[in-house]
DNA sequence: GGGGAGAGATGCCGC
DNA sequence: GCGGCATTTCTCCCC
């Protein structure tokens, strides 16, 4: 059977194409955009994702999204893939000039990743655990998705001031120092407050991020973020579902 | 040749290795992870890259970053991929219960993408053409990667009012604006100046970002990226090289 | 190597 | 659908 009928079949059958190929691709869409000659994985998913990877790196160099629409043709000698999403208006266009191997088999997963070390973690760590923050801090509210923002962290202090914490699981930057301001600055003009103070909670902080959080009177909380995942807790969660 | 020899000569031989297996995974790092079984598309590259994919979506599920050190072992009557950075202190565990398809080839790849419609594309347009801008607008610099900023386009109004352009390729929104609003006062403080306008150049902007524009008496210009690659001339680039 | 910011970002959730 | 924001973000560039 030749690489087009496997190709075409595979696809019909809903199945996940695997393939190598030596190919050059063409991109119109979001932006344009043309790759040379090269050895390449390319990958068709169930749901008609297409991924384009060279051998090296962690990113594909093309790729078009789900429910894209993908078809083989042999013109002057050579195979086509032309992959169209009329709904984005994305088309990408590969000459395959000699397909190394090729592979497709039915796939089933309907899985979803249990992962601890978020961002929400470490809010909710932080809701239920105030001393992290400061002595007498009492927390109201977590992950508040109101039109004054989306506030991680949001109580009082023991001197009953308002307090907004926002919370990053890595190097706390300028535009984390700018969310907080937003949000502080929000609280303050819908409530009337003069005062609201602002702590940015994470890891570490870099210096020029540390130095506009001071300038701005908010302060800095070292916090790491939890990444305990209870396994057996999110097995017995499974156990149940199955 | 079994599939552990197979997996072992080809790492050995910098192939590129792409196989479908029913698996569980595990992951330990920057975060902590946990997939129960289901089929997957496994690639591992000739950096030592590994991804993960589920039959669906567009990024793999699981991933470990260049430099990991793979390895296949049996226990207990099943194969178990340990892939481990300790540099990164990254580890990944799948346990595989069944292999669909194994593939290992010697890819050779060194082409770079060649892309237009980036940011740096639309802030190269609007200094080349200023009059997008607005009428009499004269920029100075773009790309200015400085202690002030990175500030896209910089330049003077018809009035001589110092004016900073920051450029979006899609929808303008809040961090794009508190990211205006950070360089205009950085430039206000390092200049000494009462007045230094901003322009947000976009597509199109959110409801509240226009919101808070107009609020910090910024202004909203409406622009599209340029997103045609000159194919030609990238392809004159590259017989040049070769 | 860290800091800062874009990305054809993607994915998630809420309205 | 858009808006707002996190991401095991990744990648690039500059210091």
């Amino acid at each position: 059977m030749g690489f087009k009928e496997e190709f075409d079949n595979a696809l019909k059958d809903k199945k996940v194409v695997v393939f190598s190929a030596d190919c050059e691709i063409r991109y119109s869409g979001r932006a344009e955009s043309f790759l040379p000659r090269g050895d390449r994985i390319i990958i068709i998913k169930s749901d008609k994702t297409l991924l384009i990877h060279q051998p090296h790196g962690n990113n594909p160099i093309n790729y078009m999204k789900s429910n894209t629409r993908h078809s083989l043709a042999e013109e002057n000698g050579v195979l086509r893939l032309k992959s169209e999403n009329p709904f984005l208006k994305e088309y990408l266009d590969a000459v395959l000039y000699k397909v190394h191997f090729f592979q497709a088999a039915k796939l089933e997963d309907s899985q979803k990743l249990q992962l601890a070390g978020s961002e929400k973690d470490m809010s909710d760590m932080i809701y239920n655990n105030p001393e992290l923050i400061e002595e007498g801090f009492k927390p109201l509210t977590r992950e508040e998705h109101t039109k004054y923002g989306f506030i991680d962290v949001f109580g009082y202090d023991k001197n009953n001031n308002l307090v907004v914490v926002e919370c990053k699981r890595y190097t706390g930057d300028l535009q984390a120092v700018t969310q907080l301001r937003r949000y502080v600055e929000k609280i303050k003009k819908a409530k009337g407050l003069q005062k609201v103070r602002g702590i940015l909670a994470c890891p570490k902080i870099s210096p020029n991020a540390l130095k506009m959080l001071t300038d701005w009177n908010f302060s800095y909380k070292r916090i790491n973020p939890p990444k305990k995942l209870d396994i057996d807790k999110a097995q017995l969660r499974m156990d149940e579902f199955n």
